[in-house]
Parts: C-alpha cells; structure tokens; sequence
RNA sequence: GCUCCUAUAGUGUAGUCCGGUUAAGCAUUUUGGCUUCUCAAGCCAAAGACUCGGGUUCAAAUCCCGAUGGGAGCACCA
C-alpha cells in the first residue's frame, strides 16, 4: 500500500489514531510520580552520621524535599543511628549545620534509635513466627553458606530455641557469637535475600544512648521498620541499594506492615574530587588536604568555603534528574549555576598578581570614584590615587612604547617606557574603544592577600600535588571593609570568595 | 565467578513505559557575532548524539534477542 493509500484508509477508517497524542510536556523539575495523591506524600533524608556531609548527601536530601514539596507533602530528617562504633555527635552536628546551609526544611526531625524498643518488638514478632531465626554460625561459615548458597543447622531450631537465644543475645552471647537472621531464601538470585541479618550485638558506646542497648537492628531491619512506622510513601535512595528493594518489601510483608514505594538513582561525584572517606581520611592525615573544609573537597563545608551557593547546588541537582545512570558530572556544571547567582550580587574588586609597576606623571586628581557593580547599583568607592601603580605581570608584558593602555575607571595612559617598571602619561579623554584595559592598584593602599586557587584533587588515580596554588596578589584597601563570606569578583580574573582579611579563595572564572 | 542496574552530542540530561507529526529538545562546553571602560554577566547564531549486531513492523532512540562498555551487590556498614 502506498503512503497516499495508507493515510486515506486510515481517514476514513481509523480517524481516532490521528489524534495527536498528549504533547508531553516540558518538566521543570522532577518526573511525577505514578502513584502520589497531592498532601500525602511523606519523604525522607536517612543520614548516618558518621562523617562529614557531601555533594551526594545534597542530592539524597534534595531529591527527596523536592518531592515532598511538589506534593505539598511532609519531609523527615531521621538520623540513621544503630551503628554506635561508627556514629558521632559531631557528625551529627555536621549534617545538621550542612543541611541548614543547603535551605532545606524539615516537618521532623528524629532518630532511627529513637524506636529501638520498637525495633525489639517487631523482632520478636519475626521470631515467635518462625520468619527470623538466632543464628550461631561463624562469621567466615555464614559467607561461605552465602555465596553456596546453602542453608545452616541454626537455620533449623525451634522458635523455642531461638527465642531463648534472642534472650541470650542481650547479656550472654558475645558480639560475633550470634546475630538474628531474616528467614529469606538462600537459594535467591539476589544475594540480599540468603538469610540476611537483623539484629547483632554492639558493645560501643552509642552516641546519644550510651551503653542502654546492646542488640542493634541492621540497616534494612531499621529502614523497613522506620519508613513503615514513620508513614514513608516514597523513599529514594541512591543505586547502591537497589538489590535491598525486595528485602524490605518482604520484612515488612511478613510483619504485616505497609510497604512504601521506593525509588532510586545514581550517585553523584566529580571528576576527580573523591567523596568516600576512605580516600579522604588519609589525605588529612597525610595533612595533603587541610580539612574536611577543604576548598578542593566535595563536602558541603568544602563548597561553602569556596564560594558555591546552595541554590546552585539545588539547581544543578535538579538538573541532573532522576536517573540511574552513572553520573560523574564535571564541576563546571556546577560552576555555570552558580556564576549566575553570583554575578548579580558580587562587587567588583580590582587586584593584581605578579605585581609589577607602573608611574603615571601627570594625573590631574588624588582620588576617582569606581561604581561596585557594572549594572545593578551597589553603590561606589573612592580610590585615593598618587601615580603609583600595580599592575599584573601578565599586562606588563603586554604594553608597549608608543601605545596606550587604559586603566579602567580611570582613565587612558600612553605608555613612555616599558618593562618591570613601566612609565606613561595621563591622557585626557582617550578613546577607550581597542585598547588594552586593565585593572590598577595603588601602590601606597595595596592590600596584600593570598588568594588560594583549587584545582582537581585527583588525576586519574594520581593525587595531584599542584591540586592548591596560591599566589600573593595586591588587592584593594576596600577589600578589608568587606564582610567574611562574601563573593567578590575581580576584574579580569574571577570570582572569589573572601575567606579572611589575608585570604581569599578561587570559586570560578 | 554469580546476580542486578545502566548505555542519547565533549559533558549532564529530555524523549523510551503507550513505536509514527522531533531526520531527537534543554543545559553546559566550544566557536563566531552584538553589547559592554572586565577575559564576567546579558543577547543572537553555529557546531555537535540515539554503543554495536540481529529480529519484529509499512515504520524502532523507543519493542524483542544477543554482544560490548560502565556501575553496584555478594558485610554481624549504611
């Protein structure tokens, strides 16, 4: 049939798959969610605070607000605590403060450990029905059983027996010698389901509890209790855990309990800024990288410092969606969100590296006022000038005899000798169109600062050794009536964050 | 090794579930131009992609099979 036939049988027959179909439209934001009724939707941000918050804890908090908040639904922070070898209050605090930082808002706040007793009675209950078993086993036996996927005799007891073990676990038992399994499959594909664990004994100190608990929920014993019990509808989590979808799909369907709906989506890291603390950790020690603060580092702390505002990191993470992917998105991506928040609100602010100087002869005034800002009013400043410049080594090299030059602001400058101290006369209304124009600093009320310049952090697997430069850079008096924190940009080089009288940091071009 | 997830321009994504009006949209990057007393911002334009091989179909980025690349899990961590 040839195309003309086929539309012509398809009018006059089937008119209906003519219709277009429903534009799909243009999102602004997150994909909706099949199954979320609008003011129902309860999400959560599950930290464990065991170190310091980073660029991936951004993108689990932001993901899951950003839906609680589309839904007009609630947003829980719940701390994720049953580890007390690993957790620490100034995590704790860390998060806190990084979350705050990043604007994000919470309906409720709580502890995963604040249910322990909650955690006890639905262990029980797993007990009493013969879906959870006390398993003796060794450690080393327990993974082989795993990977044959085999099944252990402990597996076999009596709910009796086990129960009486579970009593044993809370004084008798040592850590190792028993721990509470999730009667799954050990046959399973997913090696998640082969009999995981529930409960095992810690004898560390927990960080708000102390020494009141002895048995601890595992990870998905906790997760699955929680999000149920707290009313969860959509819990997402990154990649790594989607193997454990089923495993709380069938805890909670054997205690009976309802099920949330989970989601997931890839990690987020840049090239060459490593997020683990595995690799982090070391560094500090190595004293490579100063702190968790660090300006080269992915932490949260790492990114406030070096002059990324939060509602970029918001932006980008939107940006990037929800997919399963993996993401290594490079860091200018981030750095063109923010550029644009910050360009609106940064003064501008002459400096010079490689200072070099230059003499005019014959300025005609002691002092010009500059505007702050090219286009929004932030006010202006008044320079006091007497003649004698720095300038950046760069544009020294780069004026000649017999041109000139205009140093902006101020005014046009014909240069009458060149060289690491140039000279040149004041020219009255110069044209200002085609010429090289520079930024100037008085020698007399330059204000030496360092200005720190991050770089990748790792190339390849190789740390990279010239990952910080810093270099002594002549700036402004006005530079020190600004406040700490603040983002300036300095003309012709960058935006920078001011980190102290004497420092400032590079955020980007 | 076994199991699972994933694959669209340099990069990050939309579209894939319900195959056709999109010879693939957006952002970023790069390159030009305009504007500008900054190498910033703003505005305009250009460049650039459906991993590969089969199959189903009138029609496949979209469905099926296979291969390949990337990632994850196989903890008494979360």
């Amino acid at each position: 049939m040839s195309l003309e036939d086929q539309r012509k049988e398809i009018e006059e027959n089937f008119p209906e798959v003519l219709v277009p179909k429903e534009k799909i439209e243009e999102r602004d934001g997150l994909p909706e969610l099949k199954d979320a009724v609008h003011g129902k939707v309860i999400t959560r941000f599950p930290p464990e605070p065991n170190g310091y918050p980073h660029i991936g804890h951004a993108k689990a908090a932001i993901i899951n607000s950003e839906y609680a908040r589309m839904y007009g639904g609630k947003f829980i922070l719940r701390m994720d605590d049953t580890n007390p070898e690993a957790e620490r209050m100034e995590y704790h605090a860390a998060i806190k403060v990084g979350l705050e930082w990043l604007g994000i808002k919470f309906d409720t706040v709580k502890n995963t450990s604040d249910d322990m007793e909650i955690f006890y009675q639905k262990g029980i209950e797993l007990i009493n029905s013969g879906k959870a078993y006390v398993c003796t086993c060794k450690r080393d036996d327990i993974s082989k059983n795993r990977r044959e996927r085999k099944a252990c005799k402990c597996s076999m007891e009596s709910i009796d027996k086990n129960f009486k073990n579970w009593e044993k676990m809370d004084e008798k038992f040592k850590p190792g010698e028993a721990i509470v399994r999730f009667r799954g499959n050990m046959k399973a594909d997913n090696a998640v389901m082969r009999d995981p664990v529930l409960f095992r004994i810690i004898e560390g100190k927990h960080y708000t509890l102390g020494e009141k608990y002895r048995i601890w929920p595992s990870y998905d014993m906790a997760v699955a209790i929680e999000d149920s019990v707290d009313g969860v509808t959509h819990a997402f989590r990154s990649k790594e855990f989607e193997l454990r979808e089923e495993l709380i799909d069938a805890i909670l369907d054997a205690l009976n309990m309802r099920k949330p709906a989970q989601g997931f989506f890839s990690r987020l890291e840049f090239k060459g800024m490593p997020i683990s603390k595995r690799i982090i950790k070391p560094l500090i020690e190595e004293g490579k990288v100063s702190w968790y603060d660090d300006p080269r580092l992915p932490t949260l702390e790492g990114l406030r410092r070096r002059g990324i505002k939060p509602e970029a990191i918001r932006k980008f993470i939107m940006s990037l969606g929800l997919t399963k992917a993996n993401t290594l998105a490079p860091f200018d991506s981030l750095e063109a969100f923010n550029r644009k928040f910050v360009d609106a609100s940064s003064i501008r602010l002459f400096m010079v590296s490689n200072a070099k100087k230059l003499t005019v002869k014959n300025l005609p005034i002691s002092s010009i006022e500059i505007p702050n800002h090219p286009v929004n009013d932030m006010g202006k400043r008044k320079i006091e000038i007497d003649g004698n410049f720095y300038i950046s080594g760069d544009d020294a090299k780069n004026i000649k005899v017999g041109t000139q030059i205009r140093l902006l602001g101020l005014g046009n400058i014909s240069i009458t000798k060149e060289g690491n101290e140039s000279e040149g006369e004041f020219i009255e209304n110069g044209n200002t169109a085609d010429i090289l124009k520079i930024q100037w600093v008085p020698q007399t009320t330059a204000h030496k600062i360092k200005m720190v310049i991050p770089k990748i952090l790792f190339i390849g697997d190789e740390f990279n050794e010239e990952s910080l430069e810093e270099l002594d850079v002549y700036t402004e008096p006005h530079y020190l009536q600004l406040k700490e924190g603040e983002e300036i940009q300095f003309v012709r080089f960058g935006y920078c964050r001011k980190d102290s009288q004497n420092q400032a940091i590079f955020t980007h071009k």
